[in-house]
DNA sequence: GACCAGGAATTGG
DNA sequence: CCAATTCATGGT
């Protein structure tokens, strides 16, 4: 395996945020699946081990490059998302592929994540070529333009969101999120909400997730919950809670919403184990 | 702007 | 076992 040095960096609250989907911890190694890519990530301590790509696509991948120091420094200035900070320090946000990460956040919508990480597996193997690493075979995820075949889309138990994808499959030309991801961020997010089955949240998503907008804010209910409990007075529905959030923590509401986002989810799982 | 369909697995009681 | 919830969107 290679062998890299990370800063402030931590493996397993990255993968397990909300990120990605098609991922799988077997003892300390975690297995990861981004479009046709399949490679393995360990981390002990400071240091990253990997395989199945190249370090410069690892290094890209998991923001390792990005000064996450100095974001959570200007965080830090804000009282209420310190406990979150120190909870999942090390926290990065990925990029992920355009495609793969549009068609995951289509598949989200009002679904739970154990659900969509299995609807996202059975998409790979209906359509996706089968690509291994390290004795371990994975699923490609479908390129556009395959994703064409309403039945089969609807025995992976996405329901009715098969034909938002079906339809944005049909729409997606080649090049074009590369060209999107190549606006700036408020017409890229407006014409990603032009897809079906695409609204505010999941167009920030794919913004935040595969474009490297950090200063983009998906709420959800989770992040709602949160806001409108350290926050009161930040609004009283989404859009109002976005653009609250766009002016309080500016080019790092990204990260914001994401520390945020698996702080709560963290603090749950916790109480259900009796904390 | 508020409300509801559509949809199924997971979680909670 | 049954009810509530789930990283929302689109149409009315």
């Amino acid at each position: 395996m290679n062998r890299i040095a990370v800063p402030l960096f931590d493996l397993a609250q990255t993968l397990e945020s909300g990120q990605i989907f098609r991922y799988r911890k077997v003892d300390d190694l975690y297995l990861v699946a981004v479009r046709e890519r399949f490679f393995r990530l360990r981390q002990s301590g400071g240091r990253l081990e990997f395989d199945g790509a190249d370090a410069k696509f690892v290094r890209d991948f998991l923001d390792l490059d990005y000064d996450l120091d100095a974001a959570l420094g200007r965080l830090s200035r804000i009282r209420q998302l310190r406990p979150a900070i120190a909870a999942c320090r090390g926290l990065r946000i990925v990029r992920h592929d355009p495609w793969e990460c549009l068609i995951s956040f289509i598949c989200s919508t009002r679904s739970n994540i154990p659900k969509i990480k299995r609807s996202l597996n059975l998409l790979a193997q209906c359509h996706g070529s089968v690509v291994s690493c390290g004795g371990q075979t994975e699923h490609a995820f479908p390129p556009p333009g395959s994703l064409c075949n309403l039945e089969l889309l609807k025995t992976t138990g996405i329901g009715y969101r098969a034909d938002y994808v079906m339809q944005t499959n049909r729409l997606c030309t080649n090049g074009m999120l590369e060209r999107i991801a190549a606006l700036p961020y408020p017409e890229a997010r407006a014409e990603l909400m032009r897809f079906p089955g695409v609204g505010d949240k999941v167009a920030d998503c794919v913004c935040l997730f595969s474009m490297r907008f950090r200063e983009a804010f998906p709420v959800d209910v989770w992040v709602q919950r949160a806001m409108l409990e350290l926050f009161p007075g930040c609004g009283k529905n989404e859009r109002q809670i976005r653009q609250f959030a766009m002016q309080t923590f500016g080019p790092d509401a990204g990260y914001a919403e994401q520390y945020l986002f698996h702080y709560r989810r963290m603090m749950k799982k916790a109480m259900g184990y009796g904390l």
